[in-house]
DNA sequence: TTTAAAATTTAGACTTGTCTAAAATAATTG
DNA sequence: CAATTATTTTAGACAAGTCTAAATTTTAAA
């Protein structure tokens, strides 16, 4: 099936929503993650029902159908391996590479996939540690993972990735000396503001809960 | 600035068109060569003259400005880069690359474009031959080449690239054994129908003129 | 449970890039 | 050089994707 690129970024922006909260998902949610109006949405969501991308009752919210999951697993896959690619081949950071992955996505053929992830090495990981889909779209085995917020103190984890792509806050993390496979222990956690007294590295830092809750580890 | 998709593939087709007959380039080639109608055409000649990428009289043809070669160029630039990678990274034939590479050369990066250009080597020509402008939009210099039909009798040329792009004919060369860099010898030329004799790996084969016109080689 | 607020959809319009059919201009030829 | 033909442009229409404003439905509150 063809898809136009905004059809695709519908459909992936629908499966990390529904990977966030499992339920159906908002109009007004869509219209949010993709910077656009609740009535753009809407026209949308109807084309996509008829292609049987996904299912949508008026008011009541869409949820993707096993057809959409598989073309969302696609792009993601894709994206993924490009932003693999951008890092372990073109020596970009692991904070430059989402906008031009972005575009990378949507290229189309099948055989350009396959021929890249055997360059790469078949990797299982991207570069904020996403897992890669495979050529059926099934998620390799992940080690046990939670986010940062909630390990408990005295305990231990090794970053395993970063939940936002902004750029900004990628930027802040390399800042800090915050990179992938680092280890981090949780010293303290303020129970009033849920924030976080950390230490890596021999230094210690401060997280607010936000933060924390972004950052997603491997407890050892 | 921010050109559409549409708009850099009517630049640049352009710019091949302005290659091969130098002078201003007619509404009716335009639209040939871009499989569209002569109404369609126009339009969009208005809005690149806007953008000062062209200059455009009515009913008198088009020729692109500074800037309009130069983002031809770009695109020119971009779209061998990668069929550089595809060939030398990802296996691929080079009778296959043109379609994924027509869809590549339209990301936008300049940093990506620089680097993939590293990653390859600072290649100086594509897999078919033709020279890869640099990051000023400036061609290496090439050694003198002519096409195999301009090749005297009894004198041999190295293929260094093929000017159409059509796959069937690519794949039709590559089953002859016809590759990049292999020496070909022109030994019989029939002045009836242009067509020619020539050997190459020890066999002897016939090309029409025609054929023969889009083989482009060096002297040795 | 009736009403007010929030969420969602519809209606109509705009932009980009395309098309067909008709009109205008240029080129060719007798 | 006048008439026919070929080329090019204009006018009006359409599809995709978006928007605003108004109407509708759902949810939450009093």
């Amino acid at each position: 099936m063809q898809l136009s690129q905004s059809e695709e970024n519908y459909i992936k922006a629908m499966y990390a929503l529904s990977q966030e909260h499992g339920k159906d998902i908002a109009t007004n949610d869509l219209a949010e993650k993709m910077s656009t109006k609740a009535s753009s949405v809407t026209d949308m969501l109807k084309k996509l029902t008829d292609k049987e991308l996904l299912k949508y009752k008026k008011y009541q919210g869409c949820s993707l159908t096993l057809l959409g999951k598989q073309v969302a697993l696609g792009i993601v896959r894709k994206h993924r391996l490009w932003e693999v690619f951008l890092v372990d081949k073109l020596q970009f950071g692991w904070d430059e590479v989402h906008e031009i992955a972005e575009q990378l996505e949507h290229i189309q053929s099948v055989q350009l996939t396959n021929r890249l992830e055997e360059f790469l090495g078949f990797p299982k990981v991207d570069p904020h540690g996403d897992p890669i889909p495979n050529r059926e779209g099934e998620f390799a085995e992940i080690p046990h993972r939670t986010v940062l917020s909630q390990v408990d103190i005295g305990k231990s984890g090794i970053v395993m990735g970063v939940e936002d792509g902004e750029v900004s806050f990628l930027k802040y993390l390399n800042k800090i000396g915050l990179t992938l496979g680092i280890t981090i222990l949780v010293e303290y956690k303020l129970d009033f503001d849920g924030s976080l007294l950390i230490s890596m590295n021999g230094k210690q830092i401060q997280f607010s809960k936000v933060v924390a809750s972004k950052i997603s580890v491997q407890l050892i």
